[in-house]
RNA sequence: GCGCGAGUGGUGGAACUGGUAGACACGCAGGUCUUAGGAACCUGUGCCGUAAGGUGUGGGGGUUCGAAUCCCCCCUCGCGCACCA
């Protein structure tokens, strides 16, 4: 191993400790001076793994962004912290048989550590850990909020229960009816829980989206999840029973006419009433069945449709023809309510059931330019078209018709027009112990009591001999903690013992970061309006319906109440891509995990860091490969190599002047300051690290191994000056080292980003391409300032372009000035 | 099924509003220096062809003087949603 080669380790830590000591990084969110940057990526998941190539993929490159900002003269705040609460620590506790806080507490500052070696500009002062009852005071004081302002409410209800993480999950965390955690079914059960009312902003949130530059894919996403429909909801009174009436959500008010039966879902709590003595049995039979199938197997489509008559009838109201209810799982409890009318020749879902089950299929609508016929269909048909058969309403356009039929209905008062949503409230509440105790207290006389501000932090108790769950909350067999007094009227009561979902701690971090010195007040209001909203955010694709709409829930909240200045969070939104191995996600259970550790080792956390940049594109993700490496690594030598050689004690940061340099390297230069700048801009950071590449290149070309081309070596410092501080995001440590070996002063992250000279950027001479027919035959180097029929005049001199015109006539010439020149000849 | 995203050398990947396809790297080949080199430096490297030349961005068609880029059809892969009435 030569002995020039950088030293990175030593270096390395050698600044890591410099940075530490003068407390480099300390941002004074009080500074009111300057224009300010907020760019925060997610915080991380300390579960008992260490960090992995993807935080390094996360965190550093955004670190490079932040760092250039911060040259760029603007205020930046990058924060840490820790997501600490949840399943992953609780199960890895449980697993290893060790308290869920000592965990965490372990990892954290494993974790920490980790951090610090990527060389990040954290501002340690302002970490956030949201098992720390300094932080969870205010995720209860949050709930207290939303309890007070009737946005989190108890309610009796469905909910997704895993029976192997014996807990209740939202439906963000289930996919495909398995939990996302351990891949096993969740079922149904019935169960009072905790919700925030997210339904009540569903407008709100679907509003907020048009003001913010995110990838369209994730709004796309989030218009979804929340699935507007506008529509119609009618009222069918039932026959022969006047008191009940079964109402039913559309989006088709327009087929009214040609309902042929209504069916209900088996949860829906009409059911029982409408069930007659005789089908008693049966439907009975039949919900029970059905709330014991898994929810996957109950949404697939291919599935057969299954279902029974409940015996009774109801009642069209626009034009009283009687009509059976059944009821059959394709209808969702949870979506509308619960009930739908069925018309089979103009919905897909309706047209097999009636099949099935030999219901009539009336055709109501048909198509604009043909007739069909109901004994030709062999699907339902679903598009627009002109209505028929529906009383006065025949003839009209079934677009037209929904209104129409909705008003009809208004007037009779049988139904009125409707907006549903798909998006459904937020269960909170976790049957677990690792978690934000819930701050609520069940008085019998009273019923339900927030605890009083001032005694927050409901703490969560550390003594606790069982935290395995086991289908009630562990903290239930607490006993002395669950026993307290009503803080209304003295009586006995007891506290809420389940914790809060971590989607609701991560909710309001982004806010709690610039009010963490502050334990009096959740958030301080000054510094948000200064920094708010966050610049840009970074995070994986997969929080697209999770976390990306409870933080714009949360803040639009807070926002109402006065607790934020801002309404939406986040302006500025990017997704990292995922960095593959082999092709295929990394994984345990694959055994294909890439761990940094060696590499570090060998090469340096510098060079590691910019591998990782220069693999792809940040928001593309890509293949981990072990051999690239070397290219970044040779790279960096190549740049440390010019600085031992030029080392000296001038300051490097003079300025450049054109004479002092071949025209090559000073045009070189400069268009690498200038690329280097707006491939950081948007975060194309590949690109701006082959820009310094090309430079260094040009450089050694130049001033070849070791030689200096006769050129005062204070001249060259100063021009290695600007490649220093343009590659300082990049190798963070390096690039110290580098800065002061060159004469500079101590910290090169807080020196001005490089200006270029734009004069410097164009070439005198321009190589021009001729092509005959669009075909590339030629180059010619020519004056850059040539005009277009001098140009001309070239291409058709060129002899190599003669030879191809031979013979033929010419039709065309395009020439683009400063480029080339195109010969059209048949 | 619906909605996104992607498909470019042996490999990772470049290419701005249509204008030299393959920047920059890895790998490979040759050379220089060396006792040696898995170091460093230089040169070459899409494919076919000795060459002239031809050909080339998943496939097919189109628009254009000119298409990786724009339009239409199709194929493959990845992600998301999926009985939401």
């Amino acid at each position: 191993m030569s002995e020039d080669r950088y030293p990175s380790n030593q270096i390395e830590s050698y600044w890591r400790q410099q940075w530490d000591k003068d407390n480099a990084f300390r941002v004074d969110l009080d500074d009111d001076e300057g224009e300010h940057k907020y760019v925060l990526v997610m915080f991380s998941y300390p579960s008992a793994a260490k960090l992995h190539i993807g935080h390094w993929w996360n965190y550093g490159p955004i670190d490079t962004h932040a760092r250039y900002l911060r040259m760029k003269g603007y205020k930046v705040f990058e924060p840490m912290g820790f997501d600490s609460f949840g399943l992953p620590a609780e199960n890895f506790a449980i697993k290893v048989g060790t308290h869920p806080r000592t965990v965490t507490e372990e990892s954290i500052s494993y974790i920490r550590e980790q951090l610090k070696q990527i060389g990040a500009m954290y501002d340690w002062n302002w970490e956030v850990v949201t098992s720390h009852p300094n932080y969870y005071k205010w995720t209860q004081w949050l709930f207290q909020q939303l309890f007070k302002h009737g946005i989190a409410v108890q309610k009796d209800g469905l909910v997704n229960w895993s029976p192997t993480l014996q807990t209740v999950l939202a439906n963000e965390q289930i996919i495909n009816g398995m939990d996302e955690r351990t891949g096993n079914p969740v079922i149904q059960k019935k169960m009072t829980q905790w919700y925030f009312r997210i339904t009540e902003y569903a407008e709100k949130l679907l509003g907020g989206l048009k003001e913010i530059d995110w990838p369209e894919s994730t709004i796309k996403r989030q218009e979804n999840w929340i699935g507007r429909s506008e529509g119609a909801s009618i009222e069918f009174k039932v026959k022969g029973d006047e008191e009940t009436k079964v109402e039913v959500f559309t989006t088709r008010p327009d087929t009214l006419f040609g309902v042929s039966y209504l069916t209900l879902a088996p949860e829906n709590e009409l059911l029982e009433r409408l069930t007659s003595i005789r089908q008693g049995p049966e439907v009975r039979e039949y919900c029970e069945r059905a709330m014991r199938i898994s929810e996957v197997d109950r949404s697939s489509t291919t599935r057969e449709k299954t279902g029974v008559f409940t015996g009774s009838y109801a009642i069209n109201p626009v034009n009283d023809e009687v009509i059976p209810i059944w009821v059959s799982d394709y209808v969702l409890a949870s979506y509308g309510t619960g009930a739908v009318m069925a018309v089979p020749a103009h919905d897909q879902r309706d047209y097999e059931f009636a099949l099935k089950f030999k219901l009539p299929i009336k055709l109501v609508i048909r198509p604009i330019d043909q007739l069909i016929d109901v004994e030709d269909m062999t699907e339902a048909f679903t598009e627009p078209g002109i209505m028929r058969e529906s009383g006065d309403f025949s003839g009209i356009m079934s677009e037209a018709g929904k209104k129409a039929v909705t008003d009809r209905l208004e007037s009779l008062n049988a139904g009125k027009h409707t907006v549903t949503y798909r998006l459904r409230d937020w269960s909170v509440s976790r049957q677990r112990y690792w978690g934000c105790p819930i701050p609520m207290i069940h008085c019998e006389k009273c019923g339900v009591v927030p605890v009083p501000e001032d005694q927050l932090p409901v703490e969560l108790p550390h003594e606790i001999k069982d935290f395995r769950p086991k289908g009630t909350s562990p903290l239930g067999a607490l006993e002395d903690w669950v026993n307290t007094v009503c803080p209304n009227c003295g009586g006995p009561a007891k506290r809420d013992t389940d914790t809060m979902d971590t989607f609701v701690c991560s909710s309001f971090y982004h806010l709690r970061y610039l009010a963490a010195d502050r334990d009096d007040v959740p958030f301080d209001m000054e510094r948000m309006k200064r920094w708010l909203p966050i610049s840009l955010y970074v995070g994986g694709p997969e929080h697209g319906t999770g976390h990306l709409i409870y933080i714009r829930f949360i803040t639009r909240f807070l926002h109402e109440i006065g607790w934020s200045p801002v309404a939406e969070p986040v302006t500025r939104l990017v997704h990292q891509g995922i960095i593959t191995k082999d092709g295929m996600r990394m994984s345990k259970s694959k055994g294909n995990v890439v761990n940094p550790d060696a590499f570090i080792e060998r090469y340096g956390s510098d060079v590691f860091r910019m591998y990782m940049m220069f693999t792809g594109d940040y928001r593309m993700g890509g293949d981990w490969s072990d051999e690239g490496i070397t290219g970044i690594d040779r790279f960096v030598n190549r740049v440390w190599r010019l600085v031992l050689r030029f080392t000296g004690k001038a300051a490097p940061n003079s300025d450049l002047n054109a004479k002092d340099y071949p025209e090559i390297i000073f045009r070189t230069l400069n268009n690498t300051v200038k690329a280097v700048g707006e491939d950081l801009d948007n975060l194309s950071f590949n690109t701006a690290i082959s820009r310094m590449m090309e430079l260094v290149n040009e450089l050694y070309k130049w001033l070849g191994d070791d030689g200096d081309a006769g050129v005062d070596h204070e001249v060259i410092r100063a021009l290695l000056g600007v490649l220093i501080r343009t590659m300082a995001p990049f190798a963070p440590h390096f690039c110290e080292e580098a800065w002061e070996r060159l004469g500079g002063k101590p910290y090169v992250f807080k020196q001005e980003w490089p200006s270029y000279d734009e004069t410097a950027l164009v070439a005198n001479t321009i190589t021009l391409v001729v092509q005959v027919n669009g075909k590339l035959r030629d180059r010619i180097e020519a004056p850059a300032d040539t005009s277009r029929e001098d140009l001309e005049k070239m291409a058709l001199a060129s002899k190599r372009v003669q030879g191809y015109m031979e013979g033929k006539t010419l039709r065309k010439v395009v020439v683009v000035p400063g480029k080339l020149v195109n010969i059209v000849v048949s």
